[in-house]
DNA sequence: CCATTATGTCAAGTATATTTTACACATATC
DNA sequence: GATATGTGTAAAATATACTTGACATAATGG
């Protein structure tokens, strides 16, 4: 799995840091830097809250397109 | 949580029992079953399979506008 | 009837997401 | 040159996603 740069920018656009962003939806902060590292697969759940703080949904941050074949 | 109707129906559109899917998307179909029943919350990759099997995106699927914190 | 398919549920086990603690490095401020 | 913030990483522990196996119900067809 990639990093996930979608997150990096988002959060960057919204000037907060990993900690922050991790408070912000109750996780650590290994866990955002994690999902942004592309270490793992995080749950739904916890996708869609980022993306409420960040402003964006489900697709914006998290859909990859063209799996097929 | 509620159930997951939006998937319920997006499967049924495709004509796919619940194991069909499960198979499709290499999961248990009690798993499957738990996710349309919400009873729980699945990582964003399987959302991805579920969602790319069903033709569907995660916003479609699995993105709530609401929801409690 | 009897067998099969589809769904809902449960309990116990396995895999993995997430936490906690910690270390390394870089940058900026005092 | 100590202190603070932001990031990347790792090991061990905990929480929970997911599996396996089972049982119950209803619908369908032989």
């Amino acid at each position: 799995m990639g990093k996930n740069l979608r997150l990096k920018a988002a959060r960057a656009a919204m000037d907060l840091s990993q900690k922050q962003l991790a408070d912000r939806v109750n996780v650590s902060r290994q866990t955002i830097n994690a999902i942004e590292m592309g270490d793992y697969n995080p749950t739904v759940r916890l996708c869609a809250a980022i993306c409420r703080t960040l402003g964006k949904t489900l697709d914006e941050i998290f859909w990859e397109d063209a799996q097929e074949g």
